[in-house]
DNA sequence: CAATAGGAATGGTCGAACCATTTAACGGAA
DNA sequence: TTCCGTTAAATGGTTCGACCATTCCTATTG
């Protein structure tokens, strides 16, 4: 299955042929390869070097690494997240501003929600609803159960950015979300006031993605979210 | 400067050490680390162990490792390869298709350009109007710099990437552009045809944002880049 | 039959040694 | 003095062999 090793870097020739074997689909996802010994043995090099490229794949997300007997080093389905871990790593490490990230995911969701409203199914608009169902019981539950109302906001973006189909809008959607959600508790004391702002923000968007009124759903969305960037605006100035 | 590592896996430890270091600043771009068994020392590990932290450091972008004397592990800029390699991993693995590349990169540059209209400063309009010369002159010589006349396309996107002022807009843009262009040379067979109206586009484009009018902005660059998309999809499917 | 103890497979770690590359220092020749 | 080739040292890359920790399977025992 595979050929001796040669190279400058030994373990990067490993690296590659593995990631050939598994994009080229000589090995699917769920397969499990053979052991460190074993593969030490087909590569002829040595156990370090083998490990090194294993390290690699599994940073690359191709392969999750098990303990134990029956253990090993599977192949993962499809690396998403590290799209999104590089793009969080790439925010933290060049200090990205809140404004400036606030600024892109107001573009992003816009785009977002444009989309959804041109391709939602009527199940997906199911869920949509549904979700929402969830966002108003808790708006109903009062200013105390911010924390899930946010949760379910969350949700409801997740679900716009799946219906577009697009993998791009999800994990860029995602690493922006992910790395805004930490101000979040830091900058915003909910008010009910605000719940009840936002649980209407929702509801404007899911009936513009509803009728598929896109531009109606764009600008929604972009009001959605620059609602809280001013808030959080007023607050801080970096 | 490190405390000895503790965990379940060390070399994770290690990595997470390295990473808050240079995330926090103790480590800028440009510094060197320790040699490998000064820093086995530090970490109280083997070598080996550090060996394969090293690794996932190096496969994130964040060092950069140079052999011989004076050599070792060099923190870098920015690891913006990351998500371009991320990116072009999902391609591969057939996650991401050029259609799915193309529709968001649509929306970036749409959103660049309205994002430039409003922010361009004078010396911004002459560094554009600069550009749009050598893309004339390019035009003027014919299909045979179509090479030439593309690179001074993407140079002006990236100009005005950098107008908007926001880093997220500088980095996403460039990661997909950086993946998208691998495509161009393989599906556009370029015309003379191709050229004018492409130049045309750009015009449009630098004159709006001259002008402040971000919507026509955001209108003429979606349309210069759904041009491209539409070459491409009439030679492709997937 | 069930609970438990033991063994085997597998990843994780360690240490010492050697190889390959690169830089800098040294020294001889022009 | 200057220039070039040799040499030595520092550093990453690789190898081998050993041992530990975890996990699962199996056999033993109540």
């Amino acid at each position: 299955m595979f050929r001796a090793a040669k190279q400058n870097r030994i373990f990067q020739d490993v690296v590659e042929q593995i990631e050939g074997a598994i994009l080229s689909g000589q090995l699917q996802a769920g397969d499990t390869l053979p052991s460190e010994r074993d593969l030490k043995d087909m590569f002829q090099t040595s156990r370090g070097t083998l490990r090194e490229a294993l390290r690699v794949l599994e940073q690359k997300g191709l392969i999750e690494i098990k303990l134990g007997v029956g253990g090993g080093s599977v192949v993962k389905a499809a690396p998403l997240e590290q799209v999104c871990n590089g793009l969080d790593l790439l925010i933290r490490f060049q200090k990205i501003s809140l404004r400036h990230l606030a600024e892109f995911r107001e573009d992003v969701e816009s785009a977002v929600a444009a989309l959804a409203a041109r391709r939602a199914a009527s199940n997906d608009i199911r869920k949509l609803e549904d979700l929402l169902e969830d966002a108003r019981g808790y708006r109903d539950l009062g200013v105390d159960y911010w924390r899930e109302f946010v949760d379910v906001d969350k949700r409801i973006h997740q679900a716009l950015a799946h219906i577009t189909g697009n993998p791009m809008y999800i994990v860029v959607h995602q690493a922006v979300h992910d790395n805004i959600q930490r101000y979040y508790e830091q900058f915003l004391p909910w008010t009910s006031e605000m719940l009840q702002e936002n649980y209407q923000d929702l509801c404007d968007i899911v009936q513009a993605v509803k009728e598929g009124r896109n531009d109606a759903a764009r600008v929604k969305a972009h009001r959605h979210v620059q609602r809280f960037s001013d808030y959080m605006g007023s607050r801080i100035d970096a």
